[in-house]
DNA sequence: CAGTACAACTAGTACGTACAAGTGCCACGT
DNA sequence: ACGTGGCACTTGTACGTACTAGTTGTACTG
């Protein structure tokens, strides 16, 4: 703490031990008998080199072990080129995100830098670090980017938040149209005869509230006002755990639920299986992320798919408008989502209990 | 491919469009009315500057948005004093280890590059941009690490695998002790009465074959090698799950499987559950890892803890002692793993078939 | 045959920082 | 008065690459 240098042990600290120095673009030069100016051109794959030429540079380059260096190159060009992503690993979603950013940014001609957000870092300290390695933009994923963190306006890069917990100015944002979700989800569900559908929150995470708002206004949509329940959550499987062990305690399940995400759907998918419920028969579950959870073949969850691929392309693209195109105006990008039914959902189940509710 | 420049819109392509250059330590230097050189001083945290000038020079940082340029400093400093990581984000295990590299680095002066291994990009590719980082050394999570992609030996980086698919001579391996892990598993299992104990493997994963042999020496150690039984698999759910099914479709079931890790484990739980088959009642399962997965209350796997923050620690260790101490030789770094006894393990059950098998 | 165009190259410098080797100044002791 | 030592600071250079502005040599043009 306090100490920019690091501590450590003092051993060694010069030069790592018995390490010889890497060779360079000039041991290329004078082995092949050219100038180092010329072996730049050549790995840069510009004009001015003959054939034979750029045939004995890579060999030489090949003999020598010869590996470019990465920090030189960002220090002399003018364009890093590069795009800062900040991002947790515990979410099966954002993983399939940072995935796609990969070969998003080749496309726009950019390089990734990945820094990823763990208790033991705050999110300054990785924001500081994208930024000296002169990440020309930084692209977040669901993170409470924060403002502040940039220190002040000069030489500040582009920001792109990807389903960000709080929308701020100055930065593009790229969501999903959780309304849009939520009443597909609703809709889907209603069409079964389903009518006591619950919902698990989100709490405070990213798109839990427009989600949260979308069921309600899609239950109000089909008259089921009387029929909102709104359980708090988050996005880990134990907050669906623990909802499950609230319902379960209770006369009369819902018989639907729909959850805050795919994690929070299976703790309550888990939990009522364990405790004898059967899913769909008794309730059906609608999770949200179509992430690789929902696919496996014993969860096999309906789930409200925010498609990955196109989030990132259009996180790069956003980018790109910025630092290419001069773009300043701020951008929300909202991505519609698609309803993938599996077989966690089905026709609700005929009340056995006597009550007032008839079937469908 | 085969565009080293990368390929992209030809506009904007020399300067980011519109963006102000960053301040320098020289614009700091300039402000304050002193020399660059001693600004660095002041930032290195190193004698030779007055209190009142720190303060002065802080301040101007502040003020003009400085941050220190990566780029430059790893191409000054005779040290880079980083650590590239190479690792997936699809194993939660494997997360888990990452995220304990950090403190680790931290406390041993180094800095920390990941670099994600995905679909999308090869080993080779994800190993010298971290090379050109100027890592002094490689830590590799459970992958296959081939040492042909390091070119020659000439600025050849330490490499530190943590459980490694293969062995590869020149390298420091920290791993654990699988067949420990297997027998501290079939004790306990045993202990309760279990004779038909199955093992689902890893195929040809990290640490699959060790723990594979590690079962059925344990197996024939309490005189039970009639009951081994070794059903293919790999390090995913639905490993667990194909296996299950297969299971099902046999008459008798064995009363207790050993998974390969912790997601076939939760395939198999999951499936079995679905089928209506008790866990423990019926069936007890015991998982690897100890991953969050077995953590959870509605899954509660017993477990072979892997401990992630020791194997870190002891990888940076590791690195450190090759960087620092000049140790040259490989070092094979054995960690043993500890079972954490949960709910998914119980008696095993009486037979309900007519049977020669006895109870216990 | 002079002039020109082009390919194939080289020289020189800048990027932002770290580090080695100074320089000036003041307090101190004798 | 003179040296001595330490503090606070500066000068100069190097790191490895990219990019601009040349400089050759050769072939081609009219």
């Amino acid at each position: 703490m306090g100490d920019p240098g690091g501590t450590g042990p003092s051993v060694g600290r010069g030069t790592p031990v018995g390490r010889p120095k890497r060779p360079t673009m000039s041991d290329i030069a004078a082995r092949v008998g050219v100038s180092q100016a010329l072996v730049s051109l050549v790995f840069r794959n510009q004009p001015g080199a003959s054939p034979d030429t750029r045939r004995r540079v890579f060999q030489a380059a090949e003999e020598l072990g010869y590996r470019p260096d990465t920090a030189a190159q960002l220090l002399r060009r003018t364009r890093s080129r590069q795009l800062g992503v900040l991002f947790t690993m515990r979410q099966p979603h954002d993983v399939g995100i940072v995935e796609a950013l990969y070969p998003a940014a080749r496309n726009h001609g950019y390089t990734l830098v990945l820094n990823a957000m763990v208790d033991t870092r705050d999110e300054r300290q990785a924001m500081d670090e994208l930024l000296g390695l002169r990440c020309e933009a930084i692209i977040t994923i669901g993170t409470t980017f924060e403002r502040r963190h940039l220190a002040t306006d000069v030489g500040r890069p582009s920001v792109v938040e990807i389903n960000p917990l709080t929308r701020a100015a100055g930065t593009d944002v790229v969501r999903t149209a959780e309304r849009n979700g939520m009443r597909q989800a609703v809709d889907h569900l209603v069409a079964q005869g389903h009518r006591a559908i619950a919902h698990i929150d989100g709490g405070a995470m990213p798109g839990a509230e427009e989600r949260r708002r979308g069921y309600r206004a899609a239950m109000r949509h089909h008259g089921l006002a009387d029929h909102i329940r709104v359980h708090p959550g988050d996005y880990t499987e134990e907050s669906g755990a623990r909802v499950a062990r609230g319902l379960l305690a209770r006369p009369e399940l819902p018989t639907a639920v729909i959850a805050g995400n795919d994690r929070c759907a299976h703790g309550l998918l888990g939990t009522l299986l364990r405790a004898g419920v059967r899913v769909p028969d008794d309730v059906s579950i609608v999770g949200y992320d179509d992430s690789q959870l929902a696919r496996l073949s014993f969860i096999d969850l309906t789930s409200v798919r925010q498609d990955a691929a196109e989030a990132a392309e259009v996180a790069v693209r956003a980018a790109a408008e910025r630092l290419d195109e001069g773009r300043t105006a701020d951008r929300d990008i909202v991505l519609d989502p698609t309803l993938v039914v599996r077989g966690s959902t089905g026709p609700a189940r005929t009340r056995s209990t006597p009550d007032g509710d008839l079937l469908r």
